[in-house]
DNA sequence: CGACTTTGACCAGCGC
DNA sequence: GCGCTGGTCAAAGTCG
């Protein structure tokens, strides 16, 4: 691979309203405020802090310059399938997937959630009419399953990706205890092809960056595959969003602080991948 | 007719 | 050991 094909590996959900959570934080809820990294850029005075907001800029420049190949979670799978260290299940029926373990016994052994570990949670909007629990993130699901659980009382939905077996990406869906307008889909694993629908890919991306809580909005189609061609207009807010992420980098651009910082930490993150190659 | 969804049943894990 | 719970299966139903 030569450098200019690599991609840099870089986390830039951050504080920035990403609906991006990676399994060190699954525990993340959508970001209540959205320019929460202006007012800290704001409150920059002693050194330790012009470390921190020195990183914080890369990491925004990086955000800025990724605007038109975002980090979204379906890319991050993507990013990180070469990563892939779970157990793969078998897929096929109940009987022939007892057949490929050696027992029966070695077959109730499995671990039952491999990739747990690795999980994913993603909100996504949607509109308190819309009962369905089909999330569109451009990837096309087979729903295998449905149950109610006992801390919320919607139900749960768990869906396959539609290359099953070949691909072992699972994801579960239920409607926010909260909020029911909100969905949290949790993926696990990490899809092992490319993403079937690029404009539906392409939108999320958008939505990714421009939701105030990250959160792309659903189709209420009935199909999982039909939702890849939804028409996904932004909302309001997210045009809002956008502007507002707009302003910021104007204003971060002007600065000499600013573009000196990430001039020094690009080159040396450039020379550390590089170098990790 | 194939692909997909629904839904009751089954299973393992866990706590008591 | 038993009951509860979450996850999965698979037959039946639905849709295009």
């Amino acid at each position: 691979m030569d450098a200019a094909s690599k991609t840099i590996d870089v986390d830039v959900s951050l504080n920035l309203g990403l609906a991006v959570s990676t399994p060190e934080c699954e525990d993340a809820v959508p970001q209540e405020d959205p320019c929460r990294f202006a007012s800290s850029v704001r409150r920059v005075g002693s050194v330790k802090e012009e470390v921190v907001l020195e990183k914080k800029m890369l990491e925004m420049l990086l955000l800025l310059i990724l605007r038109g190949k975002c980090i979204s979670p379906v890319d991050r799978f993507d990013d990180q399938r070469n990563e892939v260290s779970g157990q793969e299940y078998p897929s096929t029926a109940f009987r022939k997937r007892k057949l490929e373990y050696s027992s029966d016994e070695e077959y109730y052994k499995r671990p039952r959630e491999s990739n747990r570990s690795r999980a994913q949670k993603v909100y996504y909007e949607v509109d308190a009419s819309d009962m369905s629990l089909v999330v569109n993130d451009g990837y096309q699901w087979r729903k295998y399953g449905q149950k109610v659980t006992r801390d919320n009382p919607s139900p749960r939905a768990y869906f396959k990706c539609s290359h099953a077996p070949s691909c072992p990406v699972k994801k579960k869906v239920q409607r926010s205890v909260d909020n029911p307008t909100i969905l949290i889909a949790n993926y696990e694993g990490e899809h092992n092809h490319r993403c079937p629908s690029h404009a539906a890919t392409t939108s999320l991306k958008q939505n990714s960056f421009g939701s105030s809580h990250s959160m792309p909005s659903s189709s209420s189609a009935k199909s999982s595959s039909a939702d890849t061609s939804s028409a996904l207009q932004p909302t309001k807010a997210e045009v809002l969003q956008n502007l507002s992420m707009q302003q910021m980098a104007a204003s971060l651009t002007r600065n000499p602080a600013f573009t000196a910082a990430i001039t020094r930490t690009m080159l040396n993150h450039m020379l550390a991948q590089i170098d990790g190659e």
